[in-house]
DNA sequence: GCTGCTAACTAAATCGTTACAGTCCACCCT
DNA sequence: AGGGTGGACTGTAACGATTTAGTTAGCAGC
C-alpha cells in the first residue's frame, strides 16, 4: 500500500495525497477527508519514511555520538543526563534520536549514518578518525560537547576554574597526605598509579587535563608541590574498573595513606566513599573525598558527596537546540557550582 | 558528490560502483581499486544511506519505544539496562539504535519511523493507540519487552513467583506491621496512599499486578490478610516522586509506622532507605525494606538492599536478537534471583 | 465578451541507490 | 571450428515519496 496506490485508487493524482497529508492548504477540505478516510480504510499509514527522506533530504533523525560504548554510556550517569537533555528537545520538536557509538567501529559510524540531519558528538579523543569524516561531511551541522573540535561550536564547562575551586574548598582544612585520582588521562589504557612528571602536558583529553590544571593550581597557591601529589589514573567510570585501584590506595598502610582524594568524578568518589566505609575509615574524619559532575546519586544518600555540580541536562539541551538551528551555533560555557557536602565539610 | 557523478566521472557504470562498495566479488580487485581510489580523491563517502534504504528497503536501524518520555527512561537504571543489552547486540551486528517515546507524541511514533527495521516495545501500558498502529504496519517484526502483546512474542520475567519469594523471605521474621509500596498501579494518575479493595484486580499493568499477587500469596500463606496490609502507590520511579510519598508513610506515629517495607523496585526502596536513615530509624532494627531490580545502586552501598534481581541486561540482548532475526521470535521467560542483603535479612 | 486572477488539481521530473537481466568477450573443450 | 561456460561489466527499471511548473475551471471587473 503506497502513496501511488492510494491515489490510483481514488482517482486523484498522487500531489495531491502527497498534501493532504503534508500541507492542509493546498486542497479543499472536501478532498482532503476523502483522501484521509480512504488512507484509513485500506491501512495507508502515512508516508514512508525512507521515501520522504531522499526526497526531502531531511529525516529528522538526530545522531548522537558517544565515546564510548553504548553499553558504558547509557550506565554513565553524565552521559544518561546528556542524553536526557538532548532527548527532550528533540521531542519537543518532532525529532528522534539516533544513538551511535564513536568506539566500536568508527569507520561504520558516518557510512551508514549519512542518514541524520545532524550530529551532537560527545567527548570523543580528538586522534578519533571518525571526526575526520564526520566533519568532511560538511553537509549536516555538527555540535560537539564536552570538547574542541576545531571549526565546530562547542558546548561545555570551564573545568580548571571548577576544579581549582574545590580543591581550594578541601584545601582550606590542611591535608597532610592529598592524592588526586583522574579520569582517563590518556587514550593509552592506564589503569593505576602515575609516576611520569608530565602527566599534565600529555594528557590527552582537553578535559582532564583542564580539570589537573585547576587542582594543581590550588595545590601551587597552598604551597604544595604539585608533582609531590600522588596521582592515580582510571580507564574507565565503572564501579569494577574503579574498586580495584581504590582499594590499593585504601590499603597502603595508614602513614601512606592519603586523607584527601581528589576525583574526577562522582562514581570514582562514590565507589571510594563506599570502600572506605568498608574498611572502617570514617568519612570526613579519617579521609575527606571530592567527586566532580553532581549527579543524583551522590546527593541522595547519606553521607552526601561534596562535589562540583556541572548541568549535563542543560548542555544537552543547549547541544539540541543549536543543531535544530533554534539558537546560534556557537560555543557556548556553562557555569558549575560547588557543592559542600558531607565528604568534605 | 553522489553515486553517479562517481560513476561518470570514472566512465564506468553505477552498477560497477556500487558493486565496488557493497559486493567486491562481483568486479575485478583492479577496477574497485580503481572506483575505491577516485572516490576517496573526490570525497566520495559510499552510498547514501537514505537512498539506500529506500532502494532495499532496510535501515539497518531498529526502533526502541519506551513507555515513558526518554527523559524519565534515560535516567532510570532498569531501563538503561535494557538499553545496554540492546545496543550491545545490535552494535556486534551492525545496526544502530533509534530512540522512541510511546509517551511523548504517540501518533508520530509509528509514520515517523517506518524507516525503522523492527521494534522492541518496552513495558508499554496496553492501551495505547500506538500499540494497534505499530501492530497494524505488520512490515516489520516486533518484539515486546515487559507486558503482554497478543500476537507478538514478550520478554519478561516471572514476576509473580519472583515477588512471592521475597515476600516470603521477609515474613520469616515476624512482622506486625507490613506495608506494600507499589509501582505505576494504574494508568491513572495516582500518588499516595490506595484504600480500594480491589485494586489487584483493577491493576492495568501486567507487571504490577503479578508482582502484588505475589506478595499476597506470601501473605495469605503466613496467616496475615492481604486486603489488611496498606498499600501505597506511586505513579514514577523517581526520587521527586517517591520521596513524598514515603515520608508521609515514615512520619506517621512510632505504632502505626510500619516495620516492614516491600517495594515493587529499588528505586522506591533506596528512597525509603535514605529517609529511614535521615530521621535516624535503624534500618533492619526499626524498620526492615525490600526492593525489586537488583540495580547496581542498591549494590554498591552500605546497607546493601535486599531484592530480587533481574537480568535487565540480558532481556535486552534477547530482545535484539530476536528482533534480528537471530533467535527465533517466541516468549522468553527469564530467572530471577533472591538477593538477601543487609536491609531486611 | 474578453482579460486577469485565484483556487484546485495534475503530470512529470527528481532524489541516490540497488537489482535484474542482459551483453560482450575470452577461453576451454571436443 | 563450433558451442558452451563463466567472468566482468552495463543499461535501466524500480524503490515511494515531494515538488515544480502547468492546466483547468470559475468568477469578478471593465
Amino acid at each position: 500500500m503506497t502513496l501511488k496506490d492510494l491515489a490510483s485508487e481514488l482517482g486523484v493524482s498522487t500531489a495531491s495525497v502527497s498534501n493532504a497529508f503534508n500541507r492542509p492548504d493546498q486542497l479543499s477540505p472536501k478532498l482532503r477527508e476523502r483522501i484521509l478516510g480512504e488512507a484509513k480504510r485500506l491501512g495507508y499509514r502515512g508516508p514512508d519514511a525512507k521515501a520522504r527522506s531522499l526526497r526531502t533530504g531531511r529525516s529528522r533523525i538526530i545522531a548522537v555520538v558517544l565515546a564510548e560504548t553504548l553499553t558504558y554510556s547509557l550506565n554513565d550517569a553524565v552521559a544518561s543526563e546528556l542524553l536526557s537533555g538532548i532527548a527532550e528537545v528533540l521531542d519537543a520538536h518532532g525529532h528522534t534520536l539516533l544513538l551511535l557509538s564513536g568506539r566500536q567501529d568508527a569507520s561504520r559510524v558516518p557510512g551508514s549514518s549519512s542518514i541524520a540531519d545532524g550530529f551532537i558528538v560527545y567527548g570523543l579523543m580528538p586522534s578519533l578518525v571518525l571526526l575526520d569524516e564526520l566533519q568532511g561531511t560538511g553537509r549536516q551541522p555538527l555540535v560537539a560537547v564536552d570538547f574542541d573540535l576545531e571549526g565546530q561550536p562547542t558546548v561545555h564547562i570551564d573545568d580548571e576554574p571548577a576544579c581549582y575551586a574545590i580543591a581550594r574548598h578541601a584545601l582550606t582544612t590542611p591535608s597532610r597526605r592529598p592524592a588526586v585520582i583522574n579520569l582517563r588521562l590518556t587514550e593509552q589504557p592506564c589503569n593505576g598509579r602515575i609516576t611520569d612528571d608530565h602527566s599534565l602536558l600529555s594528557a590527552e583529553r582537553t578535559i582532564t587535563r583542564s580539570r589537573l590544571a585547576g587542582f594543581h593550581r590550588a595545590f601551587s597557591e597552598q604551597g604544595i608541590d604539585p608533582s609531590a601529589v600522588p596521582m592515580w589514573n582510571i580507564e574507565v567510570n565503572t564501579f569494577e574498573v574503579c574498586a580495584p585501584v581504590i582499594e590499593a590506595i585504601l590499603d597502603a598502610p595508614a602513614d601512606e595513606r592519603p586523607d584527601l582524594l581528589l576525583c574526577m568524578s562522582d562514581r570514582i568518589a562514590l565507589t571510594a566513599l563506599m570502600l572506605a566505609e568498608q574498611r572502617g575509615l570514617r568519612v570526613p574524619e579519617d579521609l575527606r573525598i571530592t567527586g566532580f559532575d553532581g549527579i543524583a546519586e551522590g546527593q541522595y544518600r547519606a553521607p552526601r558527596l561534596t562535589t562540583v555540580r556541572q548541568d549535563s541536562v542543560e548542555k544537552g539541551r543547549i547541544a539540541a537546540r543549536m543543531i535544530l538551528g533554534l539558537i546560534p551555533r556557537e560555543d557556548r560555557l556553562l557555569g558549575t557550582k560547588l557543592i559542600v557536602g558531607d565528604t568534605c565539610p
